[in-house]
RNA sequence: GGGAGCAUAGCUCAGCUGGUUCAGAGCAUCUGCCUUACAAGCAGAGGGUCACAGGUUCGAAUCCUGUUGCUCCCACCA
């Protein structure tokens, strides 16, 4: 049989993956095994797969993988999320493209378009995962709009609304203009941005004056020291102005009052005037906060309720009135009076020019502030009053702050428990309405005179009205226009996804629920995370999950997020189809503990790649040797086999351990180096029979056997990180039944390890490695045999020599009672190795190297002499420290004693 | 403005409650090898005052304080 010299992963992946669908191997239903359940952080539905998609699900993979060895009935659920405004923003992008405005549409027609964009579009990521491998049980795939879950949505906010957490009111919000949507407060991202501070400044008037602007119009002038106001005629001057600073010239037509701190000199005479807002003219009352920052800008404040948080605060507090003047697109609102329906940043340009020109603005002076754009579009976010749909949290919060404090849920690594717990404490009421089509359709209803039921449709909304004592038909009431926040819908995706609403008691969710590990990005920690341990505790009574493992965010190697416009962010699928799947997977892996983010390099899939056609050329090597049934095995062999014996049983508990505690770049490099290292490198290399004119000789059959037995165990090891090649080789190694799939096999048992093996094969090893690398810094070809003897006061564990004398290529391997003349000479422990060799040894160079290994040790021997010296030391250290350390000084004793001798004799 | 975290080799990271020759791993680098499993490889080697300054201790990469630099989270500074 030909086998090519490297591996092709196109030939394999496809073909298994399909068996495994075909086997039925990711379908998981309830029986009698303990479950372990991971479900998916649902993709956007229309989005396509990207790095942290990879990171992400590479890694529920592993733990899926290894769990279903584990002999655990293995349920990863997948799904995708509906992404309201995100999927609305396409979806009237696309009808745009065609030339058609959402604005013509109405409400189901523009449906009818999303719901054939998303049948279209709509699970290519899931497509995409299975190249990946994923091994989801795909006939469990959920859709967070679909009947179902929608259901389970309506009748939460049903229920929470007649708990009296749910609430409706005028608050200020986010507003996005371009998604003309409200947003959460973690939907706003803050940029810096370099903008403008104009400092205005407006006329003060005493409360008469303020009285008569108020009741007619007036016509103001100003000059440099002063202002004059005509009104019915009648002439007034004055000379008092107070400047504001604002980066938003544009709200001041919507300005109610100025505020200054009460304790600053320069405003305090001010009390109970009025400033009198340029071009609208009206007076407003000068109001007195310690909110004030007197250093800022000129210490005084507009204010403008109507588009700032803490205006609107403001204004609350001393009852000023608001005065909307921002339209739902940006555009400027009849109620500014001027500049209607243009821009609010064309007319930020347009009102300072023209208030300079009327000689209002004292100076425009460069700034940078933080300005909040939507995550979603990307437009800048304007903070708007209006009426919304809002979650009380503070009630609801409480056990989910708990169960992650007292340890019940784990965030892995802990360091997010502390970000966890701040915001938790710190929660704000969740505004749920969104101002779009796509979603859930807030579940109320308004009677004629805006009275207002929830419940699920209109006919109970009738009986509703009816109950309150308000006759209505369905003619009547309409509802709500809003719907709701898609976090709303996938707060409940570890219990709907189970029907765990729809069907509170079937044998999904009892048998699933809780959950085992969430695997997802810190960046939805309060999003999705937070919100899911709320829905688990208010619904189930019980947490959603037990472990949340945070990845970390994938960036280019120069630490910069994967973005679109960077151009920065390789195709997963091309990067797939370049180095296989196996090895992008290990590449995602080799290097990205939880929480750290993962500078990602093409290299890493190709090391990945690499270690696959190691893994190749291993069974290459494995299925090329020929069995000699009458040969008995080499004592080299023996040891060799037994001595990996113990060390996969060593590390393998290693590798264990690291899943344990979720340390999967650990896990993944042990895995990598107990193949490479200690199985490729070593143990082969031992076992590897030697070859004649003929080729290589044959195999005994304990030795072939070992090794087969070995290699399944390695691959079921790799198995969680590389399905597919292992999956191959599983197949290749022996005859199988047609179910026998490593995806399948049961997980390596954890023996004990024998100590003493291990540390008699280190020593072996130091030696191997002493003796190459005289060969390599002497120039002395690995072909070319040698001698080595061993002279040390100790017995030397000489169960290896026969894999030293292979490994080193040595034809004589004895044990010396004197130094051996004319040889180069090392250490190791304390036993002294010496291989002579023909030619004369360069003495100067050798007694040099010598010298320098003795005063190092020298010097290592003295500081453990003042160590032990010194009897603070003695009388606090641990006794077995001191032990140590006196056993050190032992050992280094002897040593620089083997090397004076060494020195003595080459003098 | 408040809070959290980080700083160890050229790069990415380990280093558990202070104590094995503790200063590590992988990659990268350098040297020598196309040795019939693998050049996507083999063998060997060189890289670090553990950010800086103090302190605690018999003993500090590890604990404490301060400084500097970076990152993240939260927040309503015009």
């Amino acid at each position: 049989m030909e086998i090519p010299k490297t591996y092709d992963p196109s030939q394999v992946e496809d073909k298994w993956y399909k068996r495994w669908i075909d086997s039925g191997f990711f379908r998981s239903t309830p029986d009698d095994r303990e479950p372990y359940t991971i479900v998916i952080p649902p993709p956007n539905v229309t989005g396509v797969l990207h790095m942290g998609h990879m990171l992400n699900n590479t890694i529920q993979d592993v733990l899926i993988r290894r769990a279903r060895m584990r002999g655990y009935n293995a349920c990863w659920v997948p799904g995708t999320d509906h992404a309201s405004i995100a999927t609305e923003a396409k979806v009237v992008a696309m009808l745009r493209e065609k030339g058609i405005n959402k604005k013509d549409l109405s409400r189901d027609e523009f449906l009818k378009y999303a719901w054939e964009w998303k049948e279209k579009y709509g699970g290519i990521i899931l497509e995409q995962l299975k190249k990946l491998g994923a091994s989801c049980d795909w006939e469990r795939t959920r859709f967070t709009m679909e009947d179902d879950l929608s259901d389970a949505v309506i009748s939460v906010f049903i229920d929470l609304y007649n708990k009296g957490n749910i609430y409706r009111g005028v608050r200020m919000v986010n507003w996005d203009p371009q998604g003309k949507t409200a947003l959460s407060d973690e939907e706003v991202i803050y940029k810096e941005v370099q903008s403008k501070l104009y400092h205005v400044r407006y006329p003060i008037v005493d409360t008469k004056l303020a009285e008569q602007i108020k009741s007619s119009t007036s016509t103001w002038t100003f000059t440099e020291n002063g202002w004059e106001v005509v009104i019915g005629g009648e002439n007034f001057k004055g000379s008092e102005f107070i400047t504001i600073a604002t980066v938003r010239p544009e709200t001041i037509l919507g300005d109610t009052g100025v505020c200054v701190h009460p304790e600053d000199e320069r405003y305090k005479h001010l009390k109970g005037c009025f400033a009198v807002i340029p071009m609208v003219n009206r007076p407003v009352p000068i109001v007195f906060d310690d909110y004030i920052e007197m250093e800022f800008g000129t210490g005084a404040l507009k204010v403008t309720p109507a588009h700032d948080i803490n205006d609107y605060n403001l204004g609350l507090k001393f009852g000023l009135e608001v005065i909307d003047t921002i339209n739902d697109d940006g555009t400027m609102s009849p109620a500014a009076k001027f500049y209607i329906g243009e821009d609010r940043f064309i007319v930020r340009k347009k009102i300072a020019k023209d208030l300079e020109a009327a000689g209002q603005m004292v100076k425009v002076e460069d700034y940078k502030n933080k300005v909040g754009y939507s995550e979603r579009t990307d437009a800048v976010i304007e903070p708007k009053l209006s009426m919304q749909w809002f979650l009380k949290m503070d009630q609801v919060a409480k056990p989910a702050l708990d169960n992650v404090l007292n340890g019940n849920i784990k965030l892995i690594p802990d360091k997010f428990i502390n970000i966890y717990r701040h915001w938790m404490e710190n929660v704000h009421d969740w505004c749920i309405s969104r101002q779009l089509w796509w979603g859930q359709r807030i579940p109320a209803w308004y009677g004629p005179n805006n009275e207002c039921v929830v419940c699920k449709t209109a006919d109970e909304a009738i009986s509703l009205f009816a109950a309150k004592g308000i006759s209505v038909n369905k003619n009547d009431i309409r509802q709500d226009e809003d719907v709701l926040d898609t976090w709303f819908s996938s707060w409940l995706w570890p219990i709907s996804v189970f029907d765990g609403f729809k069907d509170p008691n079937n044998k999904d969710i009892k048998y699933y629920y809780p959950t085992n590990d969430l695997v997802t990005a810190p960046e939805i920690l309060f999003f999705w995370v937070a919100r899911m341990v709320i829905a688990g505790y208010e619904y189930m009574h019980e947490k959603p999950f037990t472990n949340v493992y945070l990845t970390g965010i994938v960036r280019d190697k120069l630490g910069r997020k994967m973005s679109k416009s960077l151009g920065n962010s390789p195709d997963p699928l091309d990067l797939i189809a370049k180095y296989g799947a196996d090895g992008v997977r290990v590449g995602m892996l080799l290097s990205s503990p939880a929480g750290n983010d993962l500078l990602f390099d093409e290299s890493l899939c190709e090391q990945g790649r690499n270690f696959a056609n190691k893994i190749w050329n291993a069974f290459r090597l494995v299925k090329g040797w020929s069995v000699d049934a009458s040969l008995t095995t080499p004592e080299v062999n023996s040891i060799s086999i037994r001595w990996f014996e113990q060390r996969f049983n060593e590390q393998l508990s290693v590798i264990n351990d690291h899943y344990a505690k979720y340390r999967m770049s650990d896990a993944l490099m042990a895995s990598y180096k107990l193949v490479w290292d200690d199985f490729c490198s070593w143990y082969l290399e031992m076992v590897k029979p030697a070859y004649n004119e003929n080729g290589p000789a044959a195999i005994d059959a304990a030795t072939y056997n070992a090794t087969l037995r070995f290699f399944e165990q390695l691959l079921k090891v790799l198995h969680p990180w590389m399905p597919f090649i292992s999956e191959e080789l599983w197949h290749h190694l022996n005859e199988r039944q047609q179910n026998d799939c490593i995806i399948v096999a049961e997980w390596p048992k954890e023996e004990a390890s024998d100590k003493k093996v291990l540390t008699g094969f280190e020593f072996a090893a130091e030696v191997v490695a002493q003796v190459r690398n005289i060969r390599s810094s002497k120039g002395i070809s690995p072909r070319e045999s040698l001698s080595l003897f061993i002279k040390s006061s100790q017995k030397v564990d000489d169960h290896f020599n026969a894999v030293i004398a292979k490994l080193a290529n040595l034809n004589k391997l004895a044990t010396t009672e004197v130094k051996v003349e004319n040889s180069f000479s090392f250490l190791v422990g304390q036993a002294e190795c010496y291989v002579p060799v023909s030619g004369n040894v360069d003495v100067a160079a050798e007694k040099e190297r010598i010298q320098k290994e003795l005063e190092y040790n020298l010097g290592f021997r003295n500081s453990v002499q003042a160590k032990l010296a010194n009897e603070r030391f003695v009388a606090n250290a641990k006794p077995e420290v001191v032990d140590n350390e006196r056993k050190k000084l032992a050992d280094a004793e002897a040593k620089i004693l083997a090397l004076e001798e060494q020195l003595q004799s080459l003098k």
